[in-house]
DNA sequence: GTCTATAAAGCGATAGAC
DNA sequence: GTCTATCGCTTTATAGAC
């Protein structure tokens, strides 16, 4: 009989899956197992620090994911507008127009936030420091550059709670597109 | 041995308190116990259907509170302006200062958001009409008034995520000023 | 690397005495 | 209205065969 062989690379963005569909105390070992395919043999042997050490890894895809197709454009681009206009794209798609909540807000607002401190808080403070160069580097003053990314980052949270709670993605589309203008 | 009899009616805020800490799966029995002083036969006597029960006697609860300090200065202060800056100054207070956080946008991004969507969607749906209804009547014109109260409502429950994210009120607060100028 | 079996603890909820 | 004792189930995690 065929098999397949997992790696742990694999895992990972089923598991991230699992924690946004049921957050951390919602995503048993059962529905963890039910997400990946695997037993808890396997799932252990990857993460013996278990369900801490599975949700670490996710933080750590998802922060490496938002480095790469956000920050990077954001810091480098060396046209200022075209990384911003990077970073509404990358958005759109990651959080799939709205219908996919941010993990890391997840955990910053539950129980978990204590735990995964550190990723929490790095998530956001580079995300609010990288998009505040790229609106300085565009011609604003410091100070302005700096309150309009704060407002944007946070925008883009406070919409996909709106989105969600109203079940329906409209809502975090037109928020993009409106700060998309005034960041423009 | 002198001994206080409870109400339902006390046991409410406190329960909101173990909700908004550990979330809605992460609020066990014994942490409401703990957290309410009472037993377990004492809470099943004041809710029969457990803890869906609780969560949403602690929606409504929340929703009251809204519906008076915020929604009716909005709808009803005969000077809009002034109901906008009431309800910058009840949020502030509410939330406060931005140390605790909100239990519906916890709900709406949890796994929550369904067992409780018409009181979650509500919530939402209430508070942005309220204060698109006191941005029109402030002179701005239907469809720009929508869309301000939709940004300004969303950035308060950004600002919520950030601020716990950061572990510091002050980019809640700074928030909240800049968009109580936007609205001005 | 994968699985099943199992342990020990915690869970939500109920029963019944007071 | 409050409590303790208890039920049955699920939880995380481990052990050991393959």
């Amino acid at each position: 009989m065929a098999r397949v062989i997992a790696e742990r690379s694999d895992v990972v963005p089923q598991l991230a899956e699992v924690f946004r569909a049921y957050g951390f105390e919602g995503a048993s070992l059962a529905r963890i197992t039910a997400g990946t395919g695997l037993g808890k043999g396997s799932i252990y042997h990857f993460f013996p620090g278990g369900k801490d050490e599975m949700a670490d890894a996710v933080l750590e895809h998802i922060g490496l994911w938002f480095r790469e197709h956000v920050f990077v454009p954001l810091r480098e681009d060396p046209v200022a507008a075209a990384g911003i206009g990077a970073m509404f794209d990358a958005v759109a798609r990651y959080f799939l127009s709205g219908r996919k909540v941010c993990l890391v807000g997840v955990f910053a607002l539950g129980g978990e936030r204590d735990r995964f401190a550190a990723r929490v808080g790095r998530y956001f403070q580079d995300w609010i420091a990288a998009l505040a160069q790229a609106l300085e580097r565009g011609g604003r003053d410091g100070a302005t550059a700096l309150a309009l990314a704060e407002d944007a980052v946070g925008a883009i949270q406070g919409a996909l709670v709106l989105a969600r709670a109203a079940d329906n993605t409209d809502v975090f589309m037109r928020t993009l597109e409106r700060w998309r203008g005034r960041l423009a």
